[in-house]
DNA sequence: TTGAAAGCGCTAACAT
DNA sequence: ATGTTAGCGCTTTCAA
């Protein structure tokens, strides 16, 4: 490996003048600067974060911390924060929090403080005290994604009125008998989104003057199959059947289609549907959905991380992330 | 930060026994070990990854190349390395080369050569030569999963195997007209999965006498919309008609299953239809399908990468992946 | 604007 | 089995 001696002998400066030109800290001369930067560049030199860090205290490293990488949501988030990390010239460790509860601890208690990583981004989480202490404790950056967790600085989407939002495409276009696929209200009230969702629906639905019914409450796992047994549930049970749902993500969504379908159900003209996420099976279901972009969930997120790394202090870290209703082929007027 | 020298004042010994103790190299008495270990533990003592890089030439952390993060299999592949890797106490900093191409660049020429990284897992990239060489030039252990690259410890199915399988299958239940979905053999040459896949089925079609009508061969882009798009195609021509799709991946799998669906043909009575990978949604739709498993691939490339590290020397670095035939609903006798 | 030199917090060779 | 100590390759004072 090339040293920073190297690039110093051979650009006929010091090694205080190579690491200043190359960082950008402090004045260097125009001409050095350049010589510096051939040197550097035919040598193929490259600064080594070990020593580098070591000294500086900076890492040019970010730690992201996922629930999951294989579901679509968060590797989509995570797609938005690397790409915007790395156009930025920072590294992304990884830590990806998954069933095991013991590698989880490990994540707080250990591989966070490694002093690996300058910030940290962490992606949909729900994090207790104890974690959001030891975040907390790092004393670097933290920008959570989807929250909210309020000891921390949070990019949040308002689930409450995302949900509202889609309830109401929904009561605009003449439904009344709306069904919901999502939280269990006895279950989930642990997990925030899935019960800020079913509160925005309930919020709509009161607000219009609708009493819901009990039985148009169908819980379900967030995924296509949990979304299609819920709609199967909603559309096969004698009594009152639901003109509309409301699924409180893409991925249900689509099982609700695919039930609808099984059943005889035609989609929109029997059978309204909307969804939330922007899933990228959407377009291919004409899904209508709200979309909350998690891309640029993930870019907005490491764009307010850096900009805090930047020492820009009157950036706002938390804030709240856009969505916007997508009309597109499963409602329609009642 | 509490540092090494706080935990040896505690316990009572040096620093180079505290570091003995804690890396588990070199001598130390059980006794100091246990003092060692209590005091680290009471103070919250986590050794500095910049230090100890920097001393050691080892950085406990492992370097992930992926193309993609947002599609299902290589997250996948990437979920079952970085669980596989953090059991074992090692990082991960994650390299997403995707569409940018002087982000690509600077990840070969810059990142991956900042001294971050302890090795490199290549996840399904097709590499060019100078790429491949810089890689091999960070005198890194290096795996590549999916390839196959003749110049790089290479963890791969047997494609051509995995298409003559689905094919086979598909011909011992009685079917002769057999359409594929996949590589595009004018301009597909490039990228040797597709390709192989193709080859595989046009191996097994040759071997079974049964010459391929070209029109039977609908290239697609390994999405649904791209299945759903060549099925319609393959079904909707006036002319032979496939009684039995093979397609390269499930998705375009299941793209196809909807393509028939909407056209009236049911599945599999009047079509069969075979996919490969192991999608999550397989089962869902009752997708035969030959599953890789890329949890499992991914998991595999770790602990082969580990046993590297680990200066398991014997250890075979390069190798074939398992695969199977999970026959479900979408095959059956015509 | 530049250079000399003192660390950054560990590890490993060497000595005991 | 343990301690002493010289680095690891940079960055950043401090002085010029």
């Amino acid at each position: 490996m090339v040293s920073i001696d190297e690039v110093a002998k051979l650009a006929g400066v010091s090694t205080a003048t190579v690491s200043r030109a190359l960082s950008g800290r402090g004045h260097v001369s125009p001409a050095s600067r350049e010589r510096v930067r051939v040197a550097a560049e035919s040598l193929g030199y490259v600064v080594s974060s070990r020593a580098s860090s070591l000294a500086s205290g900076r890492t040019q490293n970010v730690g992201v911390i996922v629930p999951f990488l294989d579901r679509w949501f968060f590797s989509t988030v995570l797609s938005g924060v690397t790409s915007a990390l790395m156009r930025a010239g920072y590294d992304v460790t990884l830590y990806n929090i998954t069933a095991d509860a013991a590698v989880r601890r490990e994540v707080f208690a250990t591989f966070l403080r490694r002093q690996r990583v300058d910030a940290v981004i962490a992606v949909s989480i729900e994090l207790d005290e104890d974690e959001t202490s030891r975040l907390l404790a790092l004393d670097l950056p933290v920008i959570a994604i989807g929250g909210p967790n309020p000891r921390l600085h949070t990019l949040t989407v308002d689930d409450t009125a995302v949900a509202r939002l889609a309830t109401e495409h929904l009561l605009s276009l003449g439904h009344r008998d709306i069904a919901h696929i999502g939280a269990n209200p006895e279950f989930d009230l642990d997990f925030h989104i899935p019960t800020q969702r079913r509160l925005g629906f309930e919020e709509a639905l009161a607000d219009a003057g609708i009493r819901l019914k009990p039985e148009f409450l169908e819980p379900a796992d967030f995924t296509v199959d949990g979304g299609y047994r819920a709609a199967k549930q909603l559309l096969g049970r004698p009594g009152p059947r639901p003109t509309a749902i409301f699924a409180a993500s893409d991925e249900m969504a689509i099982g609700a289609i695919l039930a609808a379908r099984d059943l005889g159900f035609a989609v929109p003209e029997d059978l309204s549907i909307v969804g939330i996420d922007g899933h990228e099976l959407g377009e291919f279901f004409q899904l209508t959905t709200v979309d909350q972009a998690p891309l640029a969930q993930g870019e907005r997120a490491a764009a307010a991380l850096l900009a805090q790394l930047d020492g820009v202090t009157d950036a706002p870290a938390g804030g709240d992330l856009p969505y916007e209703l997508i009309v597109r082929g499963t409602t329609a007027r009642r």
